[in-house]
RNA sequence: GCGGAUGUAGUGAAGGGGUUAUCACCUGAGGUUUCCAACCUCAUGUCACGGGUUCAAAUCCCGUCGUCCGCACCA
């Protein structure tokens, strides 16, 4: 075993010793892929999550929203999750690969996305498809894999078919028209959620990598394509980011997110300015600068809905791993939803700098020939005229209704006639900028990068360098000895920090003091607190930083706002 | 799904047809200790599940479930 893996399983079993992240269901044989988060876990997870919601929030223009997790069918058909999650799978039987079927026959069908598992079959056996690990053919018949959790919304024939959501993002969609209420029509704006995605993975694998069950936190920015947002880059002019990009546009590169939108290396400035945001967050929770890289990616692994995405890559035991990702959806999910359902609220409105008189000409049907001609499909036909581009065709013509059907125009039966419109504006599809954080994998990275392992006095000594807006307990407090009133002493001091919102102390008292600031250490408490004798004659206490070992003496009385306003470290 | 490995306290490991299953660390109580995993005493807690063989199964056999590693899969 490698001297990585060995510090990796390290880790895993401190996590495990000291509750942080446990094998969910253990007792009744636990399941891959899902995992508790225990008492400090818990707290490390949404004290991340809420710095990732301060971040954002902070921009004035964002704001947070919340959906369910099960979600009708019909939406991720729309959304194209259905379509894009049924794979069928093929298994050869001489070896035992498994490969999507669609794959196979994609040489011998124009569209093998629209085939069925019957029709898949036929071809693979008909066009005698080999497969490409051993170059026999001999397949077992196709299976669907659904990476989607399914479930039924209400009960026996009244039923639903529903999945549990494999993005928070179709929820923000279906949100639009409240957000765009609530913003009074004024792009751009963008909404945050964060909450639980899932997917079934056929065999979740590298520990916190690839969940089943997992924390998503997305952003949807909805912008006017046609507007140039003046985005500020001068906080990160003095930063290098490592971009990778896709091999056909060119090398790998350091540049600043400026010279980057500048030299269209990232093509959109919204895209650059997101990706420069990101790494502002990464960076504040503990992840090393120099373990951050945004790749994009490559045109055929960009996700159905996506027209430029750039991964923000974290690395550590696994290597590197993606753990944003930074989309241009265009309108692509708008679009979607407004095609599926006929909704037209989907749309926000542009408004021309000077209204537009539009004057034209249009074919109009003469309603007396019309009607009698073409009697209930009349409506129809009329309707079609008025979509057709010329007004000048040669009859007679064929012209294709709304329903499919087709009818033959004779000149008689039209009329060219001139209208005037004054158009103020124009109802158009917003574009959507989407950064979606994996919060477990960024949670993984960061306990990664705090775990370390050093010595003292000869002996193994692992440290958490966890950042203090993020470590699961704030301070510990710590009676030098259990007894003469420290304990008591150190007892009320404990339930005095916990009394202050959002701040969190544990008290211990057993074993030497040196193995409680150890004990504290190994979870990444910042600060520790130590009741001595001098505490009870003068009110003071000494406290401790985590990461040298250094203390100062301060007033007890004074701990709490010192802690809370992050300022101890100005005394050291 | 396939192949291989594997399942023993909170963690990490040893062992093994026989009556109290072992070790280290950890945890708890007491003692000691005036600031960095000290020491002493004591204590809690374990053979994945189900069936079979046997006088006796944690051990052998069968099955199930789970986990890990490869293959494949991974918007």
């Amino acid at each position: 075993m490698s001297e990585g893996q060995a510090r990796l399983e390290r880790l895993m079993s401190m996590l495990r010793r000291r509750g942080v992240i446990l094998p969910a269901f253990q007792i009744h044989g636990g399941v891959a892929g899902l995992f508790d988060f225990g008492p400090i876990g818990g707290r490390l997870r949404r004290r991340l999550k809420n710095a990732w919601l301060n971040h954002w929030l902070s921009e004035g223009d964002i704001v947070e929203v919340d959906s369910p997790t099960i979600t009708p069918e019909s939406v991720l058909i729309a959304s194209g999750h259905v379509g894009e999650f049924n794979d069928y799978m093929s298994e050869c039987n001489n070896c035992n690969s498994a490969f999507r079927s669609d794959h196979l026959v994609e040489e011998h069908h124009p569209n093998p996305d629209s085939l069925n598992s019957a029709d898949l079959d036929n071809i693979i056996t008909e066009r005698a498809v080999v497969c490409p690990g051993c170059g026999v053919s001999d397949w077992s018949n196709c299976r669907p894999m659904n990476l989607m959790f399914s479930t039924q919304i209400g009960a026996m024939k009244g039923s639903r078919l529903a999945y549990m959501r494999p993005e928070t993002a179709q929820g923000m969609f279906m949100l639009f028209p409240a957000l765009y209420r609530h913003f009074r029509g004024r792009l751009p704006f963008g909404a945050v959620q964060s909450g639980k995605g899932y997917r079934n993975e056929i065999s979740p694998r590298q520990g916190m990598i690839r969940l089943r069950e997992f924390n998503m936190a997305e952003l949807e920015y909805f912008i006017d394509p046609d507007v140039h947002i003046p985005h500020d880059f001068s906080p990160w002019d003095g930063e290098k980011f490592h971009l990778v990009q896709d091999p056909e546009f060119g090398e790998p590169i350091s540049m600043s997110p400026r010279e980057a939108a500048d030299a269209n290396v990232i093509r959109h400035p919204t895209v650059a300015w997101f990706m420069a945001r990101t790494w502002d967050f990464l960076t504040s929770v503990g992840i090393k600068p120099d373990k951050i890289r945004f790749r994009q990616h490559e045109g055929d692994e960009m996700a159905h809905y996506a027209s430029d995405c750039w991964d923000a890559e974290i690395e550590g035991s696994y290597g590197w791993i993606e753990c944003v990702g930074i989309a241009h959806r265009g309108c692509y999910d708008l679009n979607a939803h407004e095609v599926a359902t006929g909704d037209s609220n989907l749309r926000a409105w542009r408004s021309y700098d000077e209204p537009r008189i539009v004057d034209k000409t249009i074919l109009s049907g003469v309603g007396s020939i019309i009607g009698p001609t073409f009697k209930s499909q009349a409506g129809l036909v009329n309707q079609a005229l008025t979509e057709i581009d010329t007004t000048s065709p040669t009859f007679p013509f064929e012209l294709t209704l709304a329903d499919g059907a087709t009818v033959t125009i004779e000149e008689d039966m039209v009329e060219n006639k001139r209208v005037q419109n004054t158009e103020h504006g124009e109802w158009f599809l917003p574009h959507v900028v989407e950064p979606a954080f994996g919060i477990d994998r960024i949670l993984w990275h960061i306990l990664d990068h705090a775990y370390d392992e050093t010595e003292k006095g000869g002996e193994k000594y692992t440290v958490l360098h966890l950042a203090n807006s993020i470590a699961p307990i704030d301070v510990a407090i710590l009676p030098l000895m259990e007894k003469e009133g420290l304990d008591s002493l150190a007892e009320s001091v404990h339930r005095l920090i916990c009394s202050v919102p959002n701040l969190v102390s544990y008290y211990d008292g057993s074993g030497s003091i040196g193995r409680r600031y150890a004990r504290a250490d190994e979870v990444g408490v910042p600060w520790a607190v130590t009741i001595d004798h001098e505490s009870l004659s003068n009110s003071t206490a000494t406290i401790r930083r985590r990461d040298d070992g250094k203390q100062i003496r301060v007033s007890i009385a004074d701990i709490a706002k010192l802690i809370s306003d992050n300022s101890l470290n100005q005394l050291f």
